[in-house]
DNA sequence: TGTACATCAGTGAACGCGCGTTCACTGATGTAC
DNA sequence: TGTACATCAGTGAACGCGCGTTCACTGATGTAC
């Protein structure tokens, strides 16, 4: 085991990519230090030779989540025609692989609350990222039915936050797949042009 | 202090109601025993002349925090005609008073994520309360759009429950009313009837 | 009606456990000479 | 090039704290006689 500044670095993006992944796996309560140091192959000690507390950690795997799933969309909705993206973007959001696994999905449908009981310095830090993510989605959004992309973005965002945040409580894979489905139904029909009079 | 019958279930349900709103500020793991006994006038230890454990008195108010919202929206809802019910129960769900006060508010809003991370048994004991709320709203639901009254509550309650979860991460409060407004008029709009042609 | 007794809600100290954090130590790296 | 030394990533035991749970005890209730 080396000691260089590489490997240094090495080390503190494998400890963030796992906390990202138990983070949104088990919530923020749920990584433990401990734990996270055993899974990336190292001992609790050597922990705070990469962040100054477990709450700074919290917070860049929090920003690596953002940028996964960011990224994920982003290439996906990349390959499609611009018309069509945001649906794209909403296929793979909805999808039953999303909902299975929160680990590698997006943070607001895995945290949301728990990120609303930060406090307010906390929040602002959160919304950078938020705004990131946003503007990261933006142009692949849908141009018209609301205002601006913004609102678009605003609308389809929560109807598939909510939409996997529900389907996820569901026991049933049936029943779960039925909420994304319809979801996806109604974003698909509600963003569709209006037939020409 | 009594010890009659009596006293102990209004004991019990003052327990259950403050213990709902903690579990929906807080969250889960937000609840302490002690706390909790302590708000109620009482100490740690009768607690467990109440509950068998801990989740089980986390079950109990899951249960009356679906309760208290479904009555708050259903009361609301029967006062307006049942044709313009459904805007009314998404006008009090999207409003800032629901938002900034999560622990008089809808479980879903403010659990959502941690309940999914329940066990296979939990949540099938949640799915029952969910079935419970679902089918108190589903009177007020609008019948068009999609195909029928349960797609409709689906997609209009994961709106909600997105958007709200989304606001309270904002630190700002006029940002919060904002994308809960855009999420109300997305819905006023998504299920506006069709323009006679 | 009055008295002895069983029941049980409620008390509060104590226990055990998990977890975040600290700290003295190790040993590889890479620099100074 | 070789050697002594400083740096610092990583180790793992120990600490302190919070929290869920237990338990022996208290005293009011309400029942049996």
């Amino acid at each position: 085991m080396g000691h260089s500044q590489q490997d240094k670095r090495k080390t503190h993006e494998r400890i963030v990519e796992i906390a990202s992944k138990r983070l949104r796996e088990k919530g923020l309560e749920g990584v433990g230090v401990a734990d996270l140091m055993k899974e990336a192959g190292l001992t609790v000690g050597g922990f705070y030779k990469h962040f100054e507390n477990k709450d700074e950690l919290l917070l860049e795997s929090l920003n690596e989540a953002f940028r996964e799933m960011a990224e994920c969309l982003a290439r996906a909705a990349e390959e499609s025609r611009s018309e069509t993206a945001w649906k794209k973007v909403v296929k793979i959001y909805l999808s039953p692989e999303h909902c299975d696994h929160s680990e590698r999905g997006c943070p607001l449908a895995a945290l949301a609350p728990e990120l609303a009981r930060a406090d307010k310095t906390m929040k602002v830090r959160i919304l950078g990222e938020l705004t990131k993510y946003k503007d990261r989605m933006l142009p692949f959004m849908p141009g018209r039915r609301l205002a601006d992309r913004e609102r678009n973005f605003v609308v389809i965002f929560s109807t598939m936050v909510g939409a996997i945040s529900i389907a996820r409580i569901l026991p049933d894979p049936a029943a779960r797949a039925s909420v994304l489905a319809t979801a996806q139904d109604f974003l698909l029909l509600s963003f569709r042009p209006a037939p020409p009079k």
